[in-house]
DNA sequence: TTTAGCAACGTAACCGATTGCGGCAGAAAA
DNA sequence: TTTTCTGCCGCAATCGGTTACGTTGCTAAA
């Protein structure tokens, strides 16, 4: 139960006859610290073992060299590739990472951003959760002059930085892709539309319907989840549309494997009799028969975009509510569920 | 870049000519205080926008109600599923999480354990990296009495509390339900044997084929990653095996599906030709075709349990010291991907 | 009337690192 | 020899809560 004493400044300082103020002088590296004194002292630190106290130091700095990130759902692949990209420039910078996430609630996003507020992170990363529909919980930050960055979901209409793809470009390249491969008739399966993806995802399917010269019909539209039962239940909807679509667009890669699965079980052949386009790229791509065409979504990537530019708001040169936006190469991958043109009976 | 000053326990005795201990008190309802002083001082901090301070109360108090964790990966149903349990209880008992992942090396997991340590986490909860081999990174916990659970993968021979599944069993009934499915050949897919996940998987393995009467024959294992690359490996070298082998226990639901994507490719039918059976009860296994049989892991279930196991560990009552083995009920779920006995021919 | 006794607060010493300011010795300049 | 720099380092305040201990004023028991 007794947990030893930690060693501090003061026990070095003792040891060795010098002030605690020189020893964490020489600690940091500090110009006015002799050399030889600096060495002894980092010498007596490393063989006394001892570790910085985070928070009397983050107490005295006022900041805590650490970056707060929430994000919808931790489960995916590009979510993880993000993660993993904003590591990595976050570590080179000796920053640390709090990971928050707020399973697509609303409520729990702004219960995170509460905490990484008071947890007092000198920056944050976030993308939306499915139902947020106003910003309120991070005006806290903003009126600390804290940056936030949001990356993926994003409000088109809001100040401060954002970096996203070109969801609506995206959208049209998918679309356009069906067309190429002959579709005529193409259902659209997308998801909350006060979520910038999904609704720029849809505008590309439209206005490339309308430079192809197909009119847009509203029932083939699908706006629901992306979890299983969403999908199966959009599936049915679209096993119920008279005629039958023959191109299907899904802006999610989980939600297209499930409706192309259920399509599969009602006796339908891909891409035969429906082709279908996923989004995201998402490993789940690969290993469903036959393979997803997709759009690349690429995470990592983003995720050091991100990164490098919270850390120059950060630096103090950047202004952080100058508006700016960063938009991040995606682009079609073309794989078995769409090629029509070449595609045996299954 | 003026950011405001915040709110102090001495701004607010100030206004209200208190004293600052009597705000900290009345603050955290101590009993000592008048309620109406009480009410005051609540009411002024609500006014005001009181946050308090976590590094102060942190240094002084020594301790940080932050729970560390990490895992070898983020992207896996399951992983993100203990995470949600730990999260519920250790919301309710208002602690904080801070979660790393070491990406699957033992390196980065070393870092994260000295980063959390550094940061003074009150107890750690760790499934162990792909190629961790010794618990060196986990001593300056024990040596400060910092509780540590490890969960999922593990070294079985070591001291303290472990939660787990019965990998040996699930193995067992996992080869079992082949054998009953009339399998005569089957091979297994496994990976690092270190990990007490697989090696235990493949006891149970060859423990089922010797009390079905059924020789072990070690050209059937492959042992080998999990990755894309290293599953169309194993599928490459199972494609070899002559005679075919006409079951499978892959003991990881996405390399299964890779293996059994690659199969297909190959021509072969399953469950027809070859059975299969996975491990982990992905999303993957139900989008995949035909389903995947594979064992049901409880992730929210073992979350819950760590984390309360923990907490126990923190409320001071429990020896951190005394080896503690908790098993989780798991079980095998069956769908098409191993049902040779009704399986048509696809 | 005295004196415990208690409820309700205040005082001040921490927790450990950081940093503005100032001191002191030896070197260089006058 | 005296003065002025520097280079190197110490003093002490500071960050914001927490808490052991002391101090009030008032009630109830002696």
């Amino acid at each position: 139960m007794s947990r030893e004493k930690d060693i501090t400044i003061y026990d070095i300082a003792d040891k060795l006859g010098v002030s605690p103020s020189t020893v964490s002088r020489a600690l940091k590296n500090h110009a006015s610290i002799g050399s030889s004194t600096r060495q002894r002292i980092i010498t007596m630190a490393n063989d006394m073992g001892y570790q910085a106290n985070t928070f009397a130091s983050n107490l005295r700095k006022q900041k805590t060299n650490t970056i707060g990130i929430i994000v919808h759902e931790l489960n995916s692949n590009f979510i993880t590739s993000v993660l993993s990209g904003i590591e990595k420039i976050a570590a080179q910078a000796n920053y640390d990472l709090i990971i928050a996430h707020s399973s697509e609630t609303s409520k729990k996003e702004a219960a995170n951003a509460s905490n990484l507020f008071h947890k007092r992170v000198d920056g944050l990363i976030a993308s939306l959760a499915f139902d947020t529909d106003n910003l309120a919980h991070f005006k806290q930050f903003r009126d600390k002059n804290i940056p936030v960055i949001f990356f993926d979901r994003v409000f088109e209409e809001m100040e401060g930085t954002k970096v996203v793809i070109n969801n609506f470009k995206a959208g049209y390249d998918a679309t356009a892709h069906l067309v190429d491969q002959g579709c005529t008739r193409i259902a659209c399966v997308t998801s909350n539309l006060k979520r910038n993806v999904y609704s720029e995802r849809l505008r590309g399917y439209r206005q490339a319907l309308q430079d192809k010269g197909m009119h847009y019909d509203e029932k083939l539209t699908i706006v629901d989840g992306l979890a299983e039962e969403d999908a199966i239940r959009s599936a049915k909807k679209i096993l119920a549309m008279k005629p039958l679509p023959d191109g299907l667009f899904i802006t999610n890669d989980f939600c297209a494997a499930v409706i192309m699965q259920t399509l599969k079980d009602a006796g339908l052949h891909i891409p035969a009799d429906i082709a279908i386009v996923g989004f995201n790229n998402d490993v789940i791509s690969k290993v469903i028969d036959p393979k997803l065409t997709t759009i690349n979504y690429p995470g990592f990537e983003m995720g050091q975009v991100v990164a490098r530019n919270l850390l120059n708001h950060l630096r103090g040169g950047w202004n952080i509510n100058h508006t700016n936006t960063v938009i991040i190469k995606s682009e079609l991958i073309i794989r078995g569920s769409s090629l029509k043109k070449n595609a045996g009976p299954q």
